[in-house]
DNA sequence: ATGTAC
């Protein structure tokens, strides 16, 4: 395999063997060399059928199932194009709700430790128990899995608004209840309204430095002012699902004459009935995920107007674990083509038509998580975005759960957050020492090389003073 | 990421 520079933050890996598309990395050399064991991966999923133009991979590309976090392929199902649940991931619509308080730092400190306490009880979080809302039957399940965040506004958990600062409007079109198995549906209902466990969080942030003061007002941002960010994905629900699928597909491949360098990228055309029953409960787990979103973000408010008599308002909520079909230029032509992110955020360029008018100008808000007890950033799209408009979505493991566990005690690292003025609540001392900062690439370079190669621009970073760890 | 392995 020949991977060579062809740019700044920009690598190029040769077709060769199976490959019907190059790879394309960006990153910077540094970033490169952290994840070159999914550098395979890029390249095995450039054998994917329909894939069209690369196999791209952003700066926290790092090793997946299958297929690399950090990935983005589109595929054109009119050319036997392809949908592979691996190219999603286990973590279906996994992403980020960033909200702007009333308030700033300075108002907020002498009640954070109250604020903090009230989080506390109401984020349901660790492996498995807890949750916000209990659906009461299949009913409402359905509705959630349906209508996403849109169905948790309609009964009352949030204000017609937030939709409006939501990916999709708050919910995925074309989801398919019916393609949910009983078993992800048995996991899902425990769990409407948690964070789960892992990277997600709930943190209360600061904005600690603005690089465009326009397009940060145009997101409801301003220097100094209180955020709340919440990271969490589909739970069991999305798991469930990503397992069911993939098993299934790996039986159908052969009757379709698809062969791929991996197992583990199982798939099967767009345009078959696995490929849609996939894509069905995938729309599903999204909107599943979008609900889980809008309920959390429903407890901080409540906890928020209690404690500090403070507002949240949304600034946007969006996914980095997502196939969707999307109309693209490729080479002249107009073409819908099914677009996989997993672990890379869509980022709409400025102007474009899927953005609500008061976003249009300043281009999608691309919400980027960090690790724990560091910084988080807030990104926009930008005008000829590569990768089918997309970019990075965090900071990227760079030593195991079992590595970084093994390096710290979980008291101590609380300890030394606190002597640093952050305020934790962790679930488990063992989940919050598997999350040590140094277990993660610096979210900054990942930020830099992605704004380096021309896929997003900086807009704000987010310096924690609180994390609800899951 | 995940009732951390059917």
């Amino acid at each position: 395999m020949t991977v060579v520079q062809d740019g700044p933050y920009r690598f190029r890996i040769e077709p060769s063997g199976a490959m019907r598309v190059p790879g394309v990395v960006f990153a910077s050399r540094e970033l490169l060399s952290t994840a070159d064991n999914a550098i395979g991966q890029v390249a095995n999923v450039a054998a994917l059928p329909g894939i069209v133009d690369a196999s791209y991979a952003m700066p926290d590309v790092h090793l997946g199932y299958g297929f690399a976090i950090g990935g983005v392929a589109a595929t054109d199902p009119r050319d036997g194009g392809v949908v592979s649940p691996g190219g999603v991931g286990f973590d279906i619509s996994c992403g980020v709700r960033l909200m702007a308080a009333d308030i700033d730092a300075a108002d907020l400190a002498p009640v954070l430790e109250d604020v903090m306490d009230g989080l506390d009880p109401a984020v349901p979080r660790g492996m498995g128990r807890g949750a916000v809302w209990r659906p009461s039957g299949r009913e409402e399940l359905t509705g959630i899995l349906t209508g996403g965040s849109r169905y948790a506004v309609q009964r009352g958990h949030g204000d017609e608004r937030d939709l409006l600062r939501c990916e999709d409007g708050g919910a995925v079109a074309d989801a398919d209840p019916g393609q949910v198995g009983e078993r992800a549906v048995e996991r899902g209902a425990g769990q409407v309204g948690s964070l789960g466990s892992g990277n997600h969080f709930l943190e209360v942030q600061r904005v600690a430095e603005v690089y465009d003061a326009d397009v940060a007002a145009a997101f409801g941002l301003s220097g100094d002012q209180i955020c709340v960010m919440i990271h969490c994905g589909s739970r069991g629900l999305g798991h469930q699902i990503c397992t069911d699928h993939v098993r299934a597909m790996e039986a159908r491949m052969p009757r379709y004459g698809i062969e791929v360098p991996d197992r583990q990228l199982a798939c099967a055309p767009v345009d078959s009935p696995e490929g849609r029953a996939y894509l069905g409960a995938m729309a599903a787990a999204a909107n599943y995920a979008r609900a889980n979103r809008q309920l959390l973000a429903q407890a901080a408010r409540r906890v928020f107007r209690r404690a500090a008599g403070a507002r949240l308002d949304l600034v946007y909520d969006v996914s980095h674990n997502l196939a969707k079909m999307e109309d693209h230029d490729v080479d002249g032509g107009r073409r819908r083509l099914c677009v996989h992110r997993k672990g890379a955020t869509r980022a709409l360029p400025p102007g474009h038509p899927d953005l609500p008018p008061d976003l249009r100008e300043a281009g999608q808000p691309v919400l980027i998580p960090g690790t724990m007890g560091t910084a988080s950033y807030v990104l926009a799209g930008v005008p000829d975005g590569r990768a089918f408009y997309s970019t990075c979505h965090g900071a990227g493991r760079t030593r195991s759960r079992h590595q970084a566990a093994r390096g710290v005690d979980g008291r101590t690292l609380r300890a030394r957050m606190e002597a640093d003025g952050i305020a934790v609540r962790a679930s488990s001392w063992r989940g919050l020492a598997e999350e040590a900062p140094d277990a993660y690439k610096d979210v900054s370079a990942v930020v830099e090389a992605g704004e380096g190669a021309g896929l997003c621009r900086k807009i704000a970073r987010l310096e924690p003073v609180g994390v609800v760890k899951g």
